[in-house]
DNA sequence: ATAATATGGTGAT
DNA sequence: TCACCCTATTATC
C-alpha cells in the first residue's frame, strides 16, 4: 500500500534496524543480482525518502526503490524464511533481514543519479520542513484539474489515489477545478491538512482520513477499515456527511472518487477560506 | 479456475 | 491516450 508514508515508514524502520551494519544484498529472483553485488557486502550509512522513492545510502552506492502499485516489503528479526515468491532483493544482517517484491525501480544509484531523481520531484509534505511554495507555483499557473495536479509527482511528492481523494473531500474542493482558480487560502489549509493527515499515516502505517464525529465509536481503539476513508473507494455509498450517492470516474486512468454535492461547483470567492471553514476542524484526525 | 482489481509510473503513439 | 511493467489478493464463474 504505497503512498509516501508508507515510504517514510519503511525508510525509518529500515534505517532503525540495519544502519552502522553490514548487508548482505541478494537477488532471490535473480533480476537484480548483477546490482545486487556491487553493495553486498558494504556498510549501511542511512535510509531516506523523498515522496515515494526510498534510498538506502552505502557509500558512494545508492540502492534506490520505488514500490510502484504492487511493490511490498517484508521483515523479520532472526534468520530470514526460505524464499517463497519473486524476491527481487533481499537484505540479511546481524539484526535481521528483509525482502522486497515486485517493486517498479530496483537499481544502483551514485550519489548524482539520486539528485537527479530528486530534481525532478515536487515538495514532499513528510519532509523534516515542510514546503509548500514550489507546489503552489506549479498549481496557480496551471488549468489543469487539480484532482491531476495532486498525483503529479513534480507538484507534490508522495499523494497517491486515496489522499488526493481525502484531501480535495476534507477542503470540499470540486476535483476538476482548474489549478488557476484554486484560492491560495484553500491551498494552505490543504497543504497543512496533508502535512497531518500523512505524519499520522507514517506514525500508524494507515490512511485514515475521517473525523471521529463522521465514523462508529471506534472498537477497542482501533478505525474500522470501512469507516477510515470519506470517498475513497465508496462509489455508489452515501457521502458520510450529506448523505448523496458517492461518484467514482476514470481521470487519467486513475480512479477519482469525490461528492458530488460536499465539492459542488461553487463561484471562486477571492480571499475566503472556502475549505474547511465551519466543516471540519484543520487538525489530523486521531487514529 | 479464471478474471478483475489495486494506494504507480514510463515510454511510445 | 494507450500499452506495458511488476505481484498479490479478491471477486466471479
Amino acid at each position: 500500500m504505497p503512498e509516501g508514508h508508507t515510504i517514510h515508514r519503511l525508510a525509518r524502520r529500515q534505517h532503525r534496524q540495519f544502519a552502522g551494519h553490514t548487508i548482505t544484498v541478494s537477488s532471490p529472483q535473480g533480476r537484480f543480482s548483477a546490482a545486487a553485488e556491487s553493495v553486498d557486502g558494504r556498510v549501511l550509512d542511512r535510509v531516506t525518502a523523498h515522496g515515494k522513492h526510498l534510498f538506502a545510502w552505502f557509500g558512494d552506492r545508492v540502492v534506490h526503490i520505488h514500490l510502484g502499485l504492487f511493490g511490498k516489503y517484508t521483515a523479520g528479526e532472526g534468520t530470514p524464511p526460505h524464499p517463497i515468491g519473486a524476491i527481487r532483493m533481499r537484505w540479511t544482517a546481524v539484526t535481521g533481514w528483509t525482502d522486497v517484491r515486485g517493486p517498479t525501480a530496483c537499481e544502483v544509484l551514485d550519489p548524482s543519479g539520486v539528485e537527479a531523481i530528486l530534481a525532478r520531484l515536487g515538495p514532499d509534505p513528510l519532509a523534516r520542513q515542510p514546503q509548500s511554495a514550489a507546489a503552489w507555483t506549479r498549481i496557480t499557473r496551471s488549468k489543469a484539474p487539480i484532482a491531476g495536479l495532486l498525483m503529479d509527482q513534480s507538484v507534490v511528492a508522495g499523494i497517491g489515489n486515496v489522499y488526493r481523494a481525502e484531501i480535495l473531500f476534507r477542503h470540499r474542493v470540486p476535483p476538476l477545478t482548474p489549478g488557476r482558480e484554486l484560492a491560495e487560502t484553500t491551498w494552505e489549509c490543504m497543504w497543512a491538512d496533508l502535512v497531518g493527515l500523512m505524519r499520522s499515516g507514517v506514525r500508524s502505517g494507515r490512511i485514515v482520513t475521517t473525523e471521529p464525529v463522521h465514523r462508529p465509536p471506534a472498537i477497542r481503539g482501533r478505525v474500522g477499515r470501512t469507516d477510515a476513508n470519506y470517498v475513497y473507494r465508496r462509489a455508489g455509498e452515501p457521502c458520510r456527511i450529506c448523505s448523496t450517492s458517492v461518484r467514482a470516474e476514470l481521470l487519467s486512468a486513475r480512479r477519482l472518487y469525490w461528492c458530488p454535492t460536499c465539492q459542488a461547483e461553487r463561484r471562486h470567492e477571492p480571499g475566503t477560506v472556502a475549505g474547511m471553514a465551519g466543516r471540519l476542524p484543520a487538525v489530523a484526525p486521531s487514529v
